[in-house]
DNA sequence: CGGAATCCCGGTGGATACTG
DNA sequence: CAGTATCCACCGGGATTCCG
């Protein structure tokens, strides 16, 4: 079934490739970090600031590994004091909108989930 | 925590929330259990056979998990021995049309993301 | 057969202090 | 300012065994 390109979600591999890059943005600040960018570039520290809760540690590997997939551009300016910002890539554009559709659905269908739970 | 509904993404209890919700389907084996129910009810040793090694300790919660909040069904059949049934709830099928869309995306795109992790 | 109980491991995420 | 370096807590997940 599989071969040559894409829908191949039946193999052992292919699941575990699509594992690897669906929790690009599952990670709890992924999907975060993505919906801040989508209004324009931020900087390191405005960044954290949006995200309350985040450790620099883990902000730094969850920016890094974005932009290791190409999802975010990390650009330097030599300035003192130092100034690094990310925004979205292209195909980070493309990322955050399939997040968007998430978070609606979750939105729409949050309330009879937690009703469901409830019981 | 009124949320102006979609774009509600600013709230802090709402994120978490939301972060429970989605985490729902992105833990390694939710996804993948709701991808096998598509087509029908499956038995739990099924399920299991199907999601090739997947413990039994982790099936259960993660079906407990997604009874919980109402995408499955678990249907009982005191026969001997023992009969389990899971099922796609009305709400659960929408979740994996949804995840079918996360899938296609990454399909689309795995290509180009691994490349860019490439170099 | 469908789990529950137990033990274990690795990775993610967090707090804090420190550096270029 | 933008990280790095530690150290640590907490699960998710896995393997195995036992129970109704």
């Amino acid at each position: 079934m599989n071969s040559t390109c894409a829908t191949s979600v039946g193999t052992a591999e292919g699941e575990a490739r699509q594992r690897t890059l669906v929790s690009l943005f599952t990670n709890k600040w992924s999907a975060l970090a993505i919906g801040e960018l989508e209004d324009g570039p931020l900087r390191f520290g405005a960044l954290q600031r949006r995200l309350r809760g985040v450790s620099p540690k883990v902000l730094t590997h969850t920016l890094r590994r974005l932009e290791e997939f190409g999802l975010v551009n990390r650009v330097v300016y030599p300035d003192i004091p130092l100034r690094v910002e990310y925004s979205l890539t292209e195909i980070g554009r493309g990322a955050s909108g399939l997040l968007r559709d998430l978070r609606n659905w979750v939105d729409e269908n949050m309330d009879e989930m937690l009703r469901a739970s409830d019981r």
